[in-house]
DNA sequence: CTAACTATATACCAATCGGTATATTTATAA
DNA sequence: TTATAAATATACCGATTGGTATATAGTTAG
């Protein structure tokens, strides 16, 4: 029953892994971190075994975190159309919502990690299947319920939302505005009623 | 007539920016570049007066390859409808055509310059405001020529078909396929015939 | 209250970092 | 060919990097 040494993970966690998401993982360096949380290297070694591991598990924090606000909106939605739409309201507030994480985790860590660091980039690139994924079974399960029209190619509009999503958000953060964004998500609103709904 | 110290400051240029461009700022060691360049730090501070100059030349360098290129494309053509399909088949092949770059760089140096070099960020800005702004001069031309209806908002156009390119980059990358980026082409090709036509 | 253990702090390591002063080589002009 | 200048290589700088061994402090069970 290691308590202490679980909620300062926990703590260490939480405070490093906005950090590594602003700086990315060879930007952010051990004393960045000692000076962040207060905790000495001794602390921190004590809790994980190298920088690696704790840029990876801070990765998933933060997605987890992302992931979660979905995970909640979508249980409480039936129909796939409103789950969309929900999606769309969702990221219309990202920016403000993420700015605890210092980011969106999936386009920083993405590009980020490419070219550096195999394994967290692997990482990523996993949740964005996930995430395309799950986009592509809402339009799945909208066609089984005879919603969304059957002859939509559901793999290519999940694929095609979150290019819209990241490119959105992208384009947001670079140019400072939200109404990049915002407009995007009227776009896949309009998608939605134009294209995908019967 | 320092024709020696040019050339070898054009090499070094063209050697490192594919380095800056892939690993980042912070990511790349004056070694990797004399590793790469196969000369010595008396070499490229002779010719740059630091790190950070250097990985601001290398990005305007990268941007101008791309940016020459739409330029080449876009002056052989008067039809504004037939430079905006244009763009779209140049960024079809994008990923291909900025393979010695090591990748777009606005996105890749967009993300890694935020929250870290504030000058290279307010750069890679500057670029995707330009990019914005050129897209959107093409669709008022179109506007002014009448072969784009006059209804159309064209900033907002402009603004979104660079989330569209940079997001679909993104996601091309990242799931390692080019079958999002040329989905997204098509896309645009449609609103283009669908939504901004005449 | 003390002993045993857990968790954190301290002090240190070799390696690498960006950068510079100087020596050496290379190119150029007379 | 030689003197001069320009360009590159070498050798070094202090600071910082990620990481570790050990000492100290904090916690808990008997």
């Amino acid at each position: 029953m290691s308590t202490k040494a679980e909620l300062t993970a926990q703590y260490i966690l939480e405070t490093v892994a906005p950090i590594f998401n602003k700086k990315g993982y060879t930007a952010t360096s051990m004393s960045d971190l000692t000076t962040a949380t207060g905790l000495t290297k001794g602390a921190i070694y004590g809790n994980f075994t190298n920088k690696e591991e704790l840029s990876l598990k801070a990765f998933n924090y933060n997605v987890r975190f992302v992931i979660n606000k979905i995970k909640v909106i979508f249980d409480e939605i039936d129909c796939p159309i409103e789950k969309l739409k929900a999606l769309t309201d969702f990221y219309r507030t990202y920016n403000k919502q993420t700015l605890p994480l210092g980011g969106c985790p999936v386009l920083n860590v993405g590009i980020d990690s490419n070219n550096t660091h195999p394994e967290l980039f692997k990482r990523v690139k996993e949740i964005a299947k996930k995430l395309t994924d799950s986009i592509t079974s809402i339009i799945k399960e909208g066609q089984a319920k005879a919603v969304i029209k059957s002859d939509i190619d559901a793999e290519l509009y999940g694929g095609r939302i979150f290019s819209f999503i990241e490119g959105s958000i992208f384009t947001s953060v670079l140019l400072k505005n939200d109404k990049y964004l915002i407009d995007m998500m009227d776009h896949i609103d309009d998608m939605i009623h134009n294209e995908l709904k019967k």
